[in-house]
DNA sequence: AAACTGAATTGAACTTGACTCAAGTTGATC
DNA sequence: GATCAACTTGAGTCAAGTTCAATTCAGTTT
């Protein structure tokens, strides 16, 4: 396990404040919408200063689509790791996924709403660069979910069925709930949480 | 059921051409990613004339995703119009989604690439006439899907549940599949359609 | 303390691509 | 062949992202 090392090093880097900032822009205004100097002001910088840190606007989004995919692969990691049945693993699972804070939630939105970036090469290299470690993320995310089902499956619990298919609805269903979830909305996360989660033990272990 | 009359009417008109052009360019290439001027290169036209069908680019968007809407509902009303039962008629809306064309896929991709666009209001008249229109046809859908759930529910035939959260995670389920399915991929969709098929029946009728 | 260093920051100019406008062309109809 | 609406264009404007040379700042060396 490499663990990268994220350059926030100097004491007086503001790069973690411009991928807060950034994040809450883009995840309430949308990427798009909001304008990369209205991030810069919200940190307290000149537009200019932001290229000091990041290569362009792009490669801030880039940047924080790969740290929510870590995030999200750590999370998973973290607790199914010594859950030993396969239907409390796929239940801890998801339970973790709707796990989040309202930070999170934003970062999820961003992730999930621009994920079409990550199929297609990006021109400069340190974008490429986030893009396919972004994009690799997203790869072991995905067998993250597979092998929790091949495990169900080999053991006789989950009746046998293309696990990587399989595992990409379940992970579709999932994520499909940061497009339209608000906190401020209706229905709280608990009460979608409990309901996805028989779901996908209906989905799988049925 | 008030059928909105397209605007395609004048022989000479390109407007079918730009959308069919932009759908092409903004499927496979991303919205951000073509430029305007390219889909009037396509359609053999200078890129002013573009301003004569469509008030931005983002109102091509808009009308591609509102079309893309308005055929979803059709295929599922439709489909599902003469189905009683309701687990057949389940299948049949599940199978309905996944019986497109190349083209649909590229409208669907299209469409769910951009729903967070319908979220905020747009600051032009057509734009936002578009959004609202578009807006609705989503709603319409997701009561479709709710509906066909608590038909099944209060025939007994389906388990009771919160039959718009349901429909919203089936739905949800349903489409994800538009984010990473490419008809070049090593699946066929119609093995994809399956397996979502009986998924969504575990989910629902189990 | 003065000199030095690299990180951090800035203002002004540049680039790109969406969009506007005034003027022109085309084709159906009378 | 005159008229009118639909359509098309060239020549621009504008906004927002980006580049760059010059400058400030904080900590270190001498």
């Amino acid at each position: 396990m490499a663990t990268r090392v994220e350059p926030e090093a100097g004491p007086r880097s503001k790069r973690a404040a411009i991928l807060a900032a950034a994040v809450d822009c883009f995840g309430e205004t949308g990427f798009e919408a909001t304008k990369w100097s209205t991030v810069a002001e919200r940190v307290g910088i000149g537009q200019t200063a932001l290229y000091h840190y990041f290569e362009s606007k792009t490669h801030c989004l880039l940047t924080i689509m790969r740290l929510e995919l870590q995030r999200s692969h750590d999370k998973f990691s973290e607790t199914t790791a010594d859950v030993t049945d396969p239907v409390e693993a796929l239940r801890a699972a998801v339970r973790a996924a709707y796990d989040v804070s309202d930070h999170e939630i934003l970062q999820m939105r961003i992730l999930h709403n621009h994920m079409d970036l990550l199929s297609g090469p990006r021109k400069s290299k340190r974008e490429e660069a986030e893009r396919v470690e972004a994009r690799q993320l997203v790869q072991l995310v995905e067998r993250d979910w597979t092998n929790l089902l091949v495990r169900g499956m080999s053991q006789g619990v989950f009746p046998l069925r293309d696990a990587q298919l399989l595992g990409a609805g379940v992970l579709g269903l999932i994520v499909s709930v940061w497009r339209w979830y608000r906190p401020s909305g209706p229905t709280p996360l608990s009460e979608i949480s409990d309901l996805i989660e028989g779901a996908c033990v209906r989905m799988v272990a049925t």
